[in-house]
DNA sequence: TGTACATCAGTGAACGCGCGTTCACTGATGTAC
DNA sequence: TGTACATCAGTGAACGCGCGTTCACTGATGTAC
Protein backbone atom coordinates (compact mmCIF):
# COMPACT_ATOMS: atom_id res chain seq x y z
CA UNK A 1 0.00 0.00 0.00
CA UNK A 2 0.97 3.43 -0.33
CA UNK A 3 1.84 4.93 2.52
CA UNK A 4 2.49 8.83 3.57
CA UNK A 5 5.47 11.07 1.64
CA UNK A 6 7.07 12.50 4.01
CA UNK A 7 7.56 8.99 6.41
CA UNK A 8 9.56 7.86 3.90
CA UNK A 9 12.84 10.19 4.49
CA UNK A 10 12.24 9.16 8.30
CA UNK A 11 11.86 5.67 7.57
CA UNK A 12 15.66 5.83 5.69
CA UNK A 13 17.16 8.07 8.56
CA UNK A 14 15.88 5.20 10.81
CA UNK A 15 17.11 2.26 9.08
CA UNK A 16 20.05 4.22 8.69
CA UNK A 17 20.49 4.70 12.32
CA UNK A 18 19.83 1.15 13.58
CA UNK A 19 21.90 -0.09 11.03
CA UNK A 20 25.02 2.03 12.14
CA UNK A 21 24.19 0.78 15.53
CA UNK A 22 23.67 -2.85 15.28
CA UNK A 23 27.14 -2.79 13.00
CA UNK A 24 29.33 -1.12 15.26
CA UNK A 25 28.20 -3.56 18.02
CA UNK A 26 28.27 -6.71 16.27
CA UNK A 27 30.48 -6.11 12.97
CA UNK A 28 29.25 -5.47 9.36
CA UNK A 29 29.01 -9.50 8.96
CA UNK A 30 27.32 -10.69 11.53
CA UNK A 31 24.51 -8.16 11.18
CA UNK A 32 21.87 -9.35 8.28
CA UNK A 33 19.86 -7.07 6.11
CA UNK A 34 16.41 -8.62 8.18
CA UNK A 35 17.81 -7.99 11.26
CA UNK A 36 18.08 -4.31 10.67
CA UNK A 37 14.87 -4.03 8.63
CA UNK A 38 13.27 -5.74 11.95
CA UNK A 39 14.73 -3.31 14.14
CA UNK A 40 13.42 -0.66 12.19
CA UNK A 41 10.03 -2.18 12.29
CA UNK A 42 10.19 -3.59 8.87
CA UNK A 43 10.37 -6.76 6.61
CA UNK A 44 13.27 -7.14 4.64
CA UNK A 45 11.25 -6.55 1.50
CA UNK A 46 11.57 -2.93 1.31
CA UNK A 47 15.15 -2.80 2.27
CA UNK A 48 16.26 -2.31 -1.62
CA UNK A 49 13.74 0.89 -1.61
CA UNK A 50 15.87 3.02 0.48
CA UNK A 51 19.54 1.09 -0.51
CA UNK A 52 21.01 -0.37 -3.88
CA UNK A 53 22.70 -3.18 -1.60
CA UNK A 54 24.15 -3.99 1.74
CA UNK A 55 27.17 -3.05 0.52
CA UNK A 56 25.97 0.57 0.20
CA UNK A 57 24.41 0.93 3.51
CA UNK A 58 27.71 -0.14 5.27
CA UNK A 59 28.96 3.23 3.80
CA UNK A 60 26.41 5.19 4.80
CA UNK A 61 25.96 3.76 8.31
CA UNK A 62 29.43 4.80 8.52
CA UNK A 63 29.47 8.51 7.45
CA UNK A 64 26.19 8.31 9.82
CA UNK A 65 28.42 7.20 12.41
CA UNK A 66 30.94 9.78 11.67
CA UNK A 67 28.77 12.66 11.73
CA UNK A 68 27.57 11.56 15.12
CA UNK A 69 31.60 11.38 15.83
CA UNK A 70 32.21 14.76 14.68
CA UNK A 71 28.93 16.56 16.55
CA UNK A 72 30.79 15.16 20.05
CA UNK A 73 33.86 17.04 19.08
CA UNK A 74 32.52 20.26 18.12
CA UNK A 75 29.88 20.50 20.94
CA UNK A 76 33.40 19.68 23.14
CA UNK A 77 34.72 23.23 24.54
CA UNK A 78 37.49 24.23 23.39
CA UNK A 79 39.88 24.12 25.98
CA UNK A 80 42.66 22.11 28.01
CA UNK A 81 40.26 20.76 30.08
CA UNK A 82 37.77 20.07 27.40
CA UNK A 83 40.28 18.27 25.64
CA UNK A 84 41.10 16.06 28.72
CA UNK A 85 36.85 15.54 29.12
CA UNK A 86 37.08 14.53 25.84
CA UNK A 87 39.73 12.03 26.27
CA UNK A 88 38.28 10.55 29.40
CA UNK A 89 34.99 9.92 27.58
CA UNK A 90 36.72 8.19 25.14
CA UNK A 91 38.34 6.12 27.75
CA UNK A 92 35.53 5.02 29.73
CA UNK A 93 34.10 2.17 30.99
CA UNK A 94 30.62 3.72 29.67
CA UNK A 95 32.84 3.89 26.35
CA UNK A 96 33.83 0.35 26.25
CA UNK A 97 30.89 -1.48 27.25
CA UNK A 98 28.57 0.45 24.37
CA UNK A 99 30.43 0.04 20.88
CA UNK A 100 27.08 0.67 18.89
CA UNK A 101 27.24 4.54 20.60
CA UNK A 102 30.46 4.90 20.10
CA UNK A 103 33.53 5.08 17.83
CA UNK A 104 33.19 3.25 14.51
CA UNK A 105 37.19 2.72 14.45
CA UNK A 106 37.66 0.96 17.48
CA UNK A 107 34.13 -1.03 16.61
CA UNK A 108 35.18 -2.19 12.94
CA UNK A 109 38.85 -1.45 12.74
CA UNK A 110 39.69 -4.90 11.31
CA UNK A 111 36.67 -4.77 9.05
CA UNK A 112 37.18 -1.73 7.56
CA UNK A 113 40.57 -2.28 6.29
CA UNK A 114 39.00 -5.27 4.13
CA UNK A 115 36.27 -3.64 2.71
CA UNK A 116 37.58 -1.18 -0.34
CA UNK A 117 34.36 1.27 -0.53
CA UNK A 118 34.39 1.82 3.12
CA UNK A 119 37.84 2.34 3.38
CA UNK A 120 37.43 5.15 1.60
CA UNK A 121 34.44 6.64 3.17
CA UNK A 122 36.70 6.17 6.44
CA UNK A 123 40.04 7.72 5.20
CA UNK A 124 37.83 10.13 4.78
CA UNK A 125 36.37 10.85 8.36
CA UNK A 126 39.96 10.42 9.36
CA UNK A 127 41.18 13.14 7.99
CA UNK A 128 38.60 15.26 9.12
CA UNK A 129 38.85 14.10 12.48
CA UNK A 130 42.59 14.83 12.76
CA UNK A 131 42.48 18.69 11.28
CA UNK A 132 39.20 19.44 13.29
CA UNK A 133 40.87 18.41 16.57
CA UNK A 134 44.43 19.79 15.74
CA UNK A 135 42.61 23.09 15.48
CA UNK A 136 39.93 22.84 18.33
CA UNK A 137 41.49 21.82 21.14
CA UNK A 138 44.84 23.60 22.81
CA UNK A 139 48.32 22.35 21.94
CA UNK A 140 51.50 23.41 23.37
CA UNK A 141 53.26 26.46 22.28
CA UNK A 142 55.74 25.41 19.65
CA UNK A 143 54.56 22.21 19.44
CA UNK A 144 53.17 20.12 16.27
CA UNK A 145 49.47 20.00 16.95
CA UNK A 146 48.93 17.66 14.02
CA UNK A 147 51.64 15.22 15.34
CA UNK A 148 50.23 15.33 19.17
CA UNK A 149 46.73 15.04 17.60
CA UNK A 150 47.83 11.72 15.81
CA UNK A 151 49.43 10.34 18.92
CA UNK A 152 46.61 10.87 21.15
CA UNK A 153 44.24 9.46 18.53
CA UNK A 154 46.36 6.27 18.12
CA UNK A 155 46.89 5.46 21.73
CA UNK A 156 42.78 5.94 22.86
CA UNK A 157 41.94 3.52 19.93
CA UNK A 158 44.67 1.46 20.75
CA UNK A 159 43.41 1.60 24.28
CA UNK A 160 40.18 0.95 23.30
CA UNK A 161 40.46 -1.48 20.78
CA UNK A 162 42.69 -4.19 23.72
CA UNK A 163 40.26 -3.28 26.77
CA UNK A 164 37.42 -4.33 24.55
CA UNK A 165 39.43 -7.56 23.59
CA UNK A 166 40.30 -8.26 27.15
CA UNK A 167 38.20 -10.67 29.20
CA UNK A 168 39.97 -9.50 32.95
CA UNK A 169 37.74 -6.32 34.00
CA UNK A 170 40.68 -5.07 36.02
CA UNK A 171 43.12 -5.29 33.41
CA UNK A 172 41.07 -3.48 31.10
CA UNK A 173 40.78 -0.43 33.35
CA UNK A 174 44.07 -0.34 33.90
CA UNK A 175 44.53 -0.29 29.95
CA UNK A 176 42.19 2.86 29.85
CA UNK A 177 43.63 4.46 32.78
CA UNK A 178 47.23 4.23 31.10
CA UNK A 179 46.18 5.77 27.80
CA UNK A 180 44.07 8.42 29.81
CA UNK A 181 47.92 9.42 31.83
CA UNK A 182 49.62 9.98 28.38
CA UNK B 1 42.78 -44.92 2.63
CA UNK B 2 45.13 -44.80 5.50
CA UNK B 3 48.13 -42.63 5.58
CA UNK B 4 51.37 -42.92 7.04
CA UNK B 5 51.22 -42.45 11.21
CA UNK B 6 53.54 -39.46 10.93
CA UNK B 7 52.09 -37.14 8.66
CA UNK B 8 49.08 -36.76 10.35
CA UNK B 9 50.66 -34.34 13.00
CA UNK B 10 51.92 -32.59 10.47
CA UNK B 11 49.00 -31.77 8.67
CA UNK B 12 47.55 -31.11 11.85
CA UNK B 13 49.84 -28.19 12.22
CA UNK B 14 49.50 -27.52 8.64
CA UNK B 15 46.22 -26.50 8.76
CA UNK B 16 46.56 -24.48 11.83
CA UNK B 17 49.10 -22.42 10.27
CA UNK B 18 47.09 -21.44 7.03
CA UNK B 19 43.97 -21.18 9.21
CA UNK B 20 45.98 -19.09 11.07
CA UNK B 21 47.52 -16.86 8.48
CA UNK B 22 44.20 -16.90 6.56
CA UNK B 23 42.41 -15.14 9.47
CA UNK B 24 44.63 -12.75 10.33
CA UNK B 25 44.47 -11.64 6.58
CA UNK B 26 40.77 -11.90 5.61
CA UNK B 27 39.35 -11.98 9.31
CA UNK B 28 37.51 -15.39 10.76
CA UNK B 29 33.72 -15.47 9.26
CA UNK B 30 35.34 -14.22 5.85
CA UNK B 31 37.45 -17.45 5.39
CA UNK B 32 35.71 -20.92 5.05
CA UNK B 33 36.76 -24.50 6.66
CA UNK B 34 36.54 -25.92 2.56
CA UNK B 35 39.69 -22.38 2.22
CA UNK B 36 41.62 -23.34 4.80
CA UNK B 37 41.64 -27.13 4.23
CA UNK B 38 42.06 -26.53 0.06
CA UNK B 39 45.28 -24.34 1.27
CA UNK B 40 46.48 -27.03 3.07
CA UNK B 41 45.82 -29.43 0.16
CA UNK B 42 42.61 -31.40 1.13
CA UNK B 43 39.36 -31.80 0.96
CA UNK B 44 37.04 -30.44 3.60
CA UNK B 45 36.27 -33.39 5.14
CA UNK B 46 38.65 -34.35 7.25
CA UNK B 47 38.94 -30.99 9.01
CA UNK B 48 36.61 -32.73 11.50
CA UNK B 49 39.36 -35.68 12.08
CA UNK B 50 41.68 -32.56 13.40
CA UNK B 51 39.29 -30.19 15.02
CA UNK B 52 35.79 -30.09 16.90
CA UNK B 53 34.68 -27.19 14.69
CA UNK B 54 35.61 -24.40 13.47
CA UNK B 55 35.25 -22.18 16.60
CA UNK B 56 37.89 -24.66 18.03
CA UNK B 57 40.09 -24.30 15.15
CA UNK B 58 40.00 -20.48 15.63
CA UNK B 59 40.98 -20.19 19.25
CA UNK B 60 43.88 -22.42 18.20
CA UNK B 61 44.93 -20.48 15.51
CA UNK B 62 45.05 -17.57 17.43
CA UNK B 63 47.31 -19.83 20.09
CA UNK B 64 49.67 -20.17 17.33
CA UNK B 65 49.60 -17.06 16.28
CA UNK B 66 50.90 -15.93 19.84
CA UNK B 67 53.10 -18.45 19.55
CA UNK B 68 54.96 -16.74 17.12
CA UNK B 69 54.71 -13.26 18.37
CA UNK B 70 56.21 -14.31 21.82
CA UNK B 71 59.19 -15.79 19.89
CA UNK B 72 59.56 -12.69 18.17
CA UNK B 73 59.78 -10.63 21.47
CA UNK B 74 62.03 -13.38 23.03
CA UNK B 75 64.82 -13.04 20.41
CA UNK B 76 64.40 -9.44 20.09
CA UNK B 77 67.92 -8.26 22.39
CA UNK B 78 66.87 -6.66 25.52
CA UNK B 79 68.70 -3.41 25.36
CA UNK B 80 67.69 -0.07 24.76
CA UNK B 81 68.58 -0.51 20.77
CA UNK B 82 66.65 -4.06 20.80
CA UNK B 83 63.02 -1.96 22.05
CA UNK B 84 63.44 0.34 19.60
CA UNK B 85 64.00 -1.87 16.86
CA UNK B 86 61.30 -4.19 18.34
CA UNK B 87 58.86 -0.73 18.16
CA UNK B 88 59.96 -0.02 14.51
CA UNK B 89 59.53 -3.64 12.97
CA UNK B 90 56.12 -3.51 14.61
CA UNK B 91 55.40 -0.12 13.00
CA UNK B 92 56.67 -0.73 9.68
CA UNK B 93 55.35 -0.42 6.72
CA UNK B 94 55.82 -4.16 6.06
CA UNK B 95 54.08 -4.55 8.95
CA UNK B 96 50.92 -3.04 7.75
CA UNK B 97 51.10 -4.09 4.70
CA UNK B 98 51.09 -8.37 5.48
CA UNK B 99 48.30 -8.79 8.50
CA UNK B 100 49.12 -12.41 7.93
CA UNK B 101 52.40 -12.67 9.63
CA UNK B 102 51.24 -9.90 11.90
CA UNK B 103 49.84 -9.13 15.07
CA UNK B 104 47.14 -10.56 15.93
CA UNK B 105 45.07 -8.27 17.86
CA UNK B 106 45.55 -5.48 15.09
CA UNK B 107 44.43 -8.26 12.33
CA UNK B 108 41.24 -9.00 14.44
CA UNK B 109 40.80 -6.67 16.95
CA UNK B 110 36.76 -6.04 16.74
CA UNK B 111 36.49 -9.76 15.88
CA UNK B 112 38.22 -11.28 18.79
CA UNK B 113 35.92 -8.94 20.93
CA UNK B 114 32.51 -10.89 20.18
CA UNK B 115 33.39 -14.03 20.25
CA UNK B 116 33.81 -15.50 23.71
CA UNK B 117 35.84 -18.43 23.54
CA UNK B 118 39.11 -16.45 21.35
CA UNK B 119 38.46 -13.63 23.64
CA UNK B 120 38.96 -15.48 26.70
CA UNK B 121 42.46 -16.86 24.84
CA UNK B 122 43.45 -14.04 23.90
CA UNK B 123 43.56 -11.92 27.38
CA UNK B 124 45.53 -14.77 28.72
CA UNK B 125 48.30 -14.16 25.73
CA UNK B 126 48.02 -10.16 26.66
CA UNK B 127 49.00 -10.40 30.23
CA UNK B 128 51.91 -12.46 29.24
CA UNK B 129 52.59 -9.99 26.71
CA UNK B 130 52.72 -7.64 29.38
CA UNK B 131 54.46 -9.42 31.54
CA UNK B 132 57.17 -10.29 29.30
CA UNK B 133 57.53 -6.97 27.56
CA UNK B 134 57.90 -4.96 30.64
CA UNK B 135 61.05 -7.28 32.26
CA UNK B 136 62.59 -8.27 28.78
CA UNK B 137 62.79 -4.19 27.86
CA UNK B 138 64.93 -1.85 29.57
CA UNK B 139 62.45 0.97 31.29
CA UNK B 140 63.44 4.59 32.89
CA UNK B 141 64.85 3.96 36.35
CA UNK B 142 62.29 4.83 38.75
CA UNK B 143 59.15 4.71 35.96
CA UNK B 144 57.02 1.81 36.64
CA UNK B 145 57.99 -0.48 33.92
CA UNK B 146 54.32 -2.11 33.44
CA UNK B 147 52.89 1.46 32.46
CA UNK B 148 55.36 2.08 30.39
CA UNK B 149 54.79 -0.99 28.59
CA UNK B 150 50.56 -0.55 28.39
CA UNK B 151 51.55 2.99 26.85
CA UNK B 152 53.63 1.47 24.26
CA UNK B 153 51.80 -1.26 23.45
CA UNK B 154 48.78 0.34 23.21
CA UNK B 155 49.82 3.20 20.71
CA UNK B 156 51.49 0.31 18.64
CA UNK B 157 48.22 -1.54 18.12
CA UNK B 158 46.29 1.86 17.63
CA UNK B 159 48.80 3.11 15.00
CA UNK B 160 48.96 0.32 13.34
CA UNK B 161 44.89 -0.27 13.36
CA UNK B 162 44.50 3.27 12.02
CA UNK B 163 47.51 3.05 9.35
CA UNK B 164 45.57 -0.28 8.06
CA UNK B 165 41.92 1.50 7.80
CA UNK B 166 43.39 4.51 6.44
CA UNK B 167 43.63 4.32 2.31
CA UNK B 168 45.99 6.94 1.98
CA UNK B 169 49.46 6.18 2.32
CA UNK B 170 51.26 9.85 3.02
CA UNK B 171 48.68 9.73 6.22
CA UNK B 172 49.16 6.54 7.11
CA UNK B 173 53.04 6.05 6.81
CA UNK B 174 52.19 9.74 9.07
CA UNK B 175 50.19 7.74 11.67
CA UNK B 176 53.32 4.78 12.12
CA UNK B 177 55.97 7.91 12.39
CA UNK B 178 54.22 9.46 15.07
CA UNK B 179 53.65 6.50 17.28
CA UNK B 180 57.22 5.30 16.47
CA UNK B 181 58.37 8.47 17.66
CA UNK B 182 55.67 8.29 21.01
C1' DT C 1 -16.48 18.89 -3.48
C1' DG C 2 -16.87 13.92 -5.05
C1' DT C 3 -15.33 10.08 -7.80
C1' DA C 4 -11.99 7.12 -10.56
C1' DC C 5 -7.65 5.80 -10.97
C1' DA C 6 -2.51 5.76 -11.02
C1' DT C 7 1.15 5.50 -7.75
C1' DC C 8 4.57 3.16 -5.11
C1' DA C 9 6.22 1.74 -0.20
C1' DG C 10 5.39 -2.28 1.98
C1' DT C 11 4.43 -7.64 2.07
C1' DG C 12 6.16 -12.13 2.21
C1' DA C 13 7.23 -16.16 -0.61
C1' DA C 14 10.91 -17.56 -3.37
C1' DC C 15 15.61 -17.59 -5.69
C1' DG C 16 20.46 -19.27 -5.82
C1' DC C 17 24.41 -19.57 -3.12
C1' DG C 18 27.97 -20.72 0.16
C1' DC C 19 28.44 -21.99 4.62
C1' DG C 20 29.52 -25.50 8.65
C1' DT C 21 28.94 -30.04 9.36
C1' DT C 22 27.87 -35.16 8.52
C1' DC C 23 28.54 -39.61 6.64
C1' DA C 24 28.92 -43.91 3.78
C1' DC C 25 32.64 -45.27 1.52
C1' DT C 26 37.81 -46.19 0.06
C1' DG C 27 42.13 -48.44 0.29
C1' DA C 28 47.22 -48.19 1.77
C1' DT C 29 49.23 -49.01 6.15
C1' DG C 30 50.23 -51.43 10.31
C1' DT C 31 49.42 -55.66 13.01
C1' DA C 32 48.22 -60.50 14.37
C1' DC C 33 49.19 -64.94 13.44
C1' DT D 1 58.89 -64.17 6.41
C1' DG D 2 54.20 -64.30 4.24
C1' DT D 3 49.28 -63.75 4.41
C1' DA D 4 44.66 -62.00 6.19
C1' DC D 5 42.49 -58.48 8.11
C1' DA D 6 41.39 -54.42 11.04
C1' DT D 7 42.35 -49.57 11.11
C1' DC D 8 41.32 -44.87 10.18
C1' DA D 9 42.74 -40.43 7.47
C1' DG D 10 41.05 -38.98 3.40
C1' DT D 11 37.10 -38.54 -0.32
C1' DG D 12 33.32 -36.15 -2.03
C1' DA D 13 28.29 -36.08 -2.16
C1' DA D 14 24.79 -34.47 0.73
C1' DC D 15 22.35 -32.10 4.72
C1' DG D 16 19.94 -28.02 6.64
C1' DC D 17 20.41 -23.30 7.25
C1' DG D 18 20.66 -18.34 6.79
C1' DC D 19 22.16 -15.08 3.78
C1' DG D 20 21.50 -11.10 0.10
C1' DT D 21 18.48 -10.22 -3.28
C1' DT D 22 14.20 -10.43 -6.39
C1' DC D 23 9.46 -10.07 -7.51
C1' DA D 24 4.34 -10.54 -8.14
C1' DC D 25 1.17 -8.65 -5.48
C1' DT D 26 -1.52 -5.26 -2.16
C1' DG D 27 -4.12 -1.26 -1.04
C1' DA D 28 -4.14 3.55 1.27
C1' DT D 29 -2.68 7.86 -0.55
C1' DG D 30 -2.43 11.64 -3.68
C1' DT D 31 -4.09 13.50 -8.08
C1' DA D 32 -6.89 14.40 -12.29
C1' DC D 33 -11.14 15.63 -13.73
Amino acid sequence: MRYPAAETAAKHARILDKASRLFRERGFSDVSVAEIMKATGLTHGPFYNHFLSKQELMVEAIRHASEQALKELETTPASEHGKRAYKSAYLSVDHRDHPEDGCLLAALASEIAREPTVKSAVTTIVKIMIAKMSSHFPWKRGRDARGETIRMLTSMVGALVLARVVEDDDLSREILEQAARQ
